[in-house]
DNA sequence: TGTACATCAGTGAACGCGCGTTCACTGATGTAC
DNA sequence: TGTACATCAGTGAACGCGCGTTCACTGATGTAC
């Protein structure tokens, strides 16, 4: 064995990494594996040994967010709660509907920042889109009171994505910030978690 | 004059909505020129009659969806009412939330069909974005009831737009079909219009 | 009414450029002896 | 312990291709006389 085993997964490592920033960015199609490679420290030649093309990498970045801990980049200034209890939805939908998610672009959730781009790919990408989903659904439906859990973990979804793709694609900042407010506020109330204000 | 005044104006309108359609269905970026005047029936070399760049092009194919009306595609087998009171908004988020339109790729609504693209684009697309969704929030704030009826229209706007936006990305048609119950059931009893039904 | 002319929407060959992909090569590392 | 070797992650020149854009040209039309 020429290099330590895990030489090979923590490069590969960086290039999903600093193509799910890209990607973010840019969008699928508008990347270069050059700009991909450079990134993350390599030249384009490289990239094959790692992956079989372009699109193999899509479904591996949109998944790449499940790794990092849902929703938590925006709430450092924040402590954590357990991930169980409303505490934890609230959290999320917190951190999700932030001024701090909004702006940061490179970061963001893929189900913003790339929807659009997997709704045009394959099955691969789109498996990886839906299971990212399915996890917010999970967190929410396992921490909303009342029968109708399920219907209200989606709502929650609708909302979060909704407000956020509009907010990102609109050039005013003012109606940008109304928008977030709104939906926090309605999922705040709609699920009796009170009335608490946010920035 | 050599060819009659509205002539150009036709053949510019005939661009923008093949234009809108290619967009929809890959992407601002993976849209060639050839691809938009073939559709339109024209070569390539005629595009820079019309437009100075690809870029001009992107803010007036959003704008397009806004001279259609207003989700009125996808409702044409109902009668439409005429556009003032609750009937009204009831039927744009009826046909909004529809499968049919979840599945008119070409002739989708552009806040849901371009959004990454917008949000990656110049001021000139955003405007055109915002005054999109301005519309749709116009005809949802004029037409609901109570003190907080601007709050609500964001939120319709937010569940509209982020269960479709969702529903097209994932590879499950069962949740597709649960995110768009989910959002038209949440909208019609958040604002008062009873529990009705739909596909 | 008929003919010559001016306009300009639309054509299509040509260009330069940058992308995805390939491939012979390099060189850093672990192993065998 | 030291040296020769095998492996394979990463390099970078080269390729073919297709895109956006330009530009000299064509030809359909309305107008002047």
């Amino acid at each position: 064995m020429p290099y330590p085993p895990e030489h090979k997964e923590q490069t590969r490592q960086r290039i999903v990494k600093s193509a799910a920033r890209l990607f973010n960015r840019k969008g699928f199609v508008d990347v270069t594996i050059d700009e991909i490679m450079t990134e993350a420290g390599l030249t384009h030649g490289g990239f094959y040994r790692h992956f079989a093309g372009k699109d193999e990498l899509y479904a591996e970045a949109v998944r790449q967010f499940l790794h990092q801990g849902l929703a938590e980049p925006w709430q450092l200034n924040q402590t954590r709660p357990c991930e169980s209890g409303p505490a934890f939805a609230k959290f999320v939908v917190d951190a999700y509907l932030s001024r701090d998610h909004l702006q940061d672009i490179d970061g963001s959730c893929p189900l913003i920042g790339v929807s659009s781009d997997v709704a045009r790919s394959g099955q691969i990408v789109k498996a990886a889109y839906r299971e990212v989903a399915e996890s917010m659904i999970h967190v929410f439906q396992a921490n909303v009171d009342g029968a109708e859990a399920r219907e209200q973990a989606l709502v929650l979804l609708a909302l979060c994505v909704g407000g956020m793709v509009v907010a990102r694609a609109v050039d005013d900042d003012g109606l940008a910030d109304e928008l977030r407010h709104a939906a926090h506020t309605h999922a705040f109330t709609t699920t009796g978690w009170g009335n608490e204000r946010r920035d």
